[in-house]
DNA sequence: GTGCAAGCTGAAGCGGACTTCAGCTCAAGG
DNA sequence: CCTTGAGCTGAAGTCCGCTTCAGCTTGCAC
């Protein structure tokens, strides 16, 4: 244990996430685990920089099954590199300007409106699904979180 | 139906919002409805205004159980004035600022490790749990989100 | 060698925010 | 009238990210 391998447990306290979580990561395919003779999981230190990062990651946002589509794209058998981590975190930068910015709009109207009192279904820049304009088809509807589609 | 009132798919169409959401906004006691003599819901046309508040705080990250919470804090009976919704709206506005700080503070944390590559749990400001800290009780752990604990 | 914490598995449960379904009733136009 | 689309209900299902449970095995310390 104090070999170069981490017990679930060690992992589980030096990463703060739970055992039950990390199973969960290892059938999802985002970390891998070498077994005992009895069957028991082993970890290299490098998946604890891999948990690292599959935990800042879902703060930024980003699913466990997009996460593992990231992760699945690494060169299959090397231990990810300083500038492999570099490249998916930059990556997540422009998920989070795009938050970020979703949020700052959203926050200036709601500004806007605490001066107006508004929330008119017309007028409000916050919410303007079409109510006078009201084709059939898909008008300007919610005003969407970024990846909403 | 040029009446005052809305059958549930008018709001539906109006706001955006399926009726099935609808009907389960209303078992939470979010919006209300009027029934017909034959038992169909009729809406005021002020709960246009509800729903889009309530779709509104929903993207500011409000939960509907606390959403509910907060418009029940209106004047029971009284159509929710300019001055209500603005109250209610100016809340919702430090939980973005929050929100907005945080993100800013990961994406500004996730740029610096662009540079250094590291994710390292020892050094890395992004991702500091107890490593060599190890005390059993709670250390500093992951950066959460506003309202995460 | 024995006791006990730690690990294993698959299945089920949870919470939030809805949607879908089955089976039935209502309302409005032709 | 009659048809057709809209509405009604309660129950169950869905998705995500886990946690919990039951029942069993491992592994380390004494």
């Amino acid at each position: 244990m104090t070999d170069t391998s981490l017990t679930i447990g060690e992992l589980a306290r030096r990463s703060g996430v739970a055992p039950s979580a990390l199973r969960y990561y290892e059938r999802l395919g985002l970390i891998r685990a070498v077994r005992t003779g009895g069957n028991q999981r082993r970890y290299q230190r490098a998946e604890l920089r891999r948990v690292a990062f599959i935990r800042i990651s879902q703060q930024v946002g980003v699913s466990l099954e997009e996460l593992r589509e990231a992760l699945a794209s690494l060169p299959e058998s090397r231990t990810p590199t300083k500038a492999d981590w570099a490249a998916l975190s930059a990556r997540w930068r422009g998920r989070l300007n795009d938050q970020i910015a979703f949020l700052e709009r959203l926050r200036d109207d709601l500004t806007g409106c605490i001066g107006c009192g508004c929330l008119s279904l017309q007028r409000c820049r916050l919410y303007n699904p079409d109510d006078e304009l009201s084709a059939d088809g898909a008008g300007p509807r919610l005003l969407l979180p970024p990846g909403a589609s």
